[in-house]
RNA sequence: GGUGGGAUUCCCGAGUGGCCAAAGGGGGCAGACUGUAAAUCUGUUGGCAACGCCUUCGAAGGUUCGAAUCCUUCUCCCACCA
């Protein structure tokens, strides 16, 4: 048997769980078109969406057909899988709005020219349901003992789940159903935690239509004590690069856990499995250097291949020879400013190294901070034109691992 | 609908008239150790023109020299009962 999608999707990590044995055959047989919903939570799309569209891309290549769903209608609920709170009810205008910039996102990694995929949003149909008919022909076929024993409540079962909520899979049930009956969908994908979703709108289909239709959940990407993985202290992951530099992204992957890179190769580079397992496999200090490639590959799918050398030099320039080259990130300040002198305060806060003076301070007298390679030690020098180093700039570092260069405009 | 309990800083959670910018933990940030890793240890963690000042303990009023703490009203949550 040769090998199709499922052995590569398989290989490299992606698949959690499916609901039939059969799935691997079908791909293998014939082009299947299947979904992956986007909930239009926030104004761009993260990290861990970026697997799911990782593969997506995988099986768009193996010929089959993808469709990206916008959650212009699921996000106005709200998914309470796996979340502890009820998160703030949106309003239609921002769903919208973040809808449209999803949209833009994923025309960068999926090719939608020629119906090779479909964008649908499922504003389209659940806008205007009507509830007595939605409640007829929909919400018969759901078991409320059944659904209350979903992994995915459990967490809200202690804290209190409205009603409200308690919809949100009935509607992804509902969108599987329409998007089966419009384009002939039969798969369903989706992360791990999707699961009972997604079962719950195979189930249905079945029902409505007595046809199979087949669920496939993805890995998460977790740290090793748990923690999902795209997240920041300061946030997500974003893949905007307004929201998260292409440098800063590059230094996520950069600093990955070392029993993580293996992983993240094979599920977020296209990096034959060969040279992932070779890279996966080095010991000790050697292992910067898988983490290099992977976070250089991420970067380059993401951002494109200039940005992605950017951030690579950026990032080698500053650990490696100690300076940063002009890729790295830079602040600018009028002549006249750096005429008269800048204190150290107002550079980390202005650079946005720093969120307030009090914080600056601290870091300061911590001995966190140094210019142009010179600890910093008084909170009231300041700096400016004189300062600037053969590269007229004068390079400001917080830490280890954030600096900025400071520049006149 | 009834009765009782609650809302504290990024999160959890102490505090029930001055010693409270508020214990402890988590998380974050920084330092040491390292490999831009993990683990560990240390410091720090509201703001500012900074030995002082300002804002903060669900919201609005009030009592008091003084309120996160007491009183009134309101909003929202939770538990038990119906």
């Amino acid at each position: 048997m040769s090998r199709n999608v499922y052995d590569i999707l398989q290989e490299r990590g992606f698949i959690a769980q499916t609901t039939h044995e059969e799935l691997r055959d079908l791909l293998g047989k014939k082009k299947v078109t299947f979904y992956i919903g986007f909930d239009a939570t926030a104004d761009s799309l993260t990290a861990g969406h970026f697997l799911t569209i990782m593969a997506m891309m995988h099986m768009q290549k193996a010929g089959h057909r993808p469709i990206a769903l916008l959650g212009g209608g699921t996000t106005m609920i709200g998914d309470p899988s796996g979340k502890s709170d009820m998160r703030n009810m949106m309003t239609r205008e921002t769903i919208e709005h973040n809808a449209m910039r999803f949209k833009e996102q994923l025309s960068r990694f999926i090719d939608f020219d020629n119906d090779k995929a479909i964008l649908a949003n499922n504003a389209d149909w659940l806008l205007n349901l009507n509830y007595v008919d939605f409640l007829r022909e929909v919400g018969v076929h759901f078991s409320v003992n059944k659904m209350l024993t979903a992994e995915c409540y459990k967490q809200r079962m202690e804290k209190g789940l409205t009603f409200f909520e308690f919809n949100y899979m009935l509607m992804q049930a509902y969108d599987f159903l329409e998007l089966n009956r419009r384009y002939g969908c039969t798969l369903e994908m989706g992360g791990n935690d999707q699961w009972s979703n997604i079962l719950a709108g195979a189930d249905l289909i079945r029902r409505k239509e007595q046809e199979d239709a087949f669920g496939l959940t993805l890995t998460l990407l977790t740290r090793s004590d748990g923690v999902k993985m795209g997240k920041t202290m300061a946030g997500a992951v974003w893949l905007d690069p307004e929201k998260t530099s292409p440098y800063d992204f590059y230094q996520y992957w950069r600093n990955i856990e070392d029993v993580k890179v293996e992983e993240c190769l094979g599920l977020l580079t296209f990096l034959p499995m060969d040279e992932v397992r070779r890279l996966g496999a080095l010991e000790g200090a050697e292992i910067n250097k898988a983490k290099e490639v992977l976070a250089y590959e991420v970067t380059k799918i993401v951002h494109g291949e200039e940005e992605a050398k950017k951030a690579q030099t950026a990032a080698k320039a500053m650990f490696v020879s100690g300076g940063a080259n002009d890729d790295a990130p830079t602040f600018e300040y009028e002549a006249a400013k750096l005429e008269e002198g800048i204190d150290i305060l107002s550079l980390l806060v202005d650079s946005k190294l720093c969120t307030t003076r009090s914080d600056a301070r601290r870091m300061v007298q911590q001995g966190g901070v140094s210019v142009n390679g010179e600890k910093v030690s008084d909170i009231k020098q300041t700096f400016g034109k004189a300062d600037f180093d053969d590269k007229d700039r004068i390079l400001l570092r917080k830490g280890k691992k954030k600096f900025c260069q400071i520049k006149e405009k």
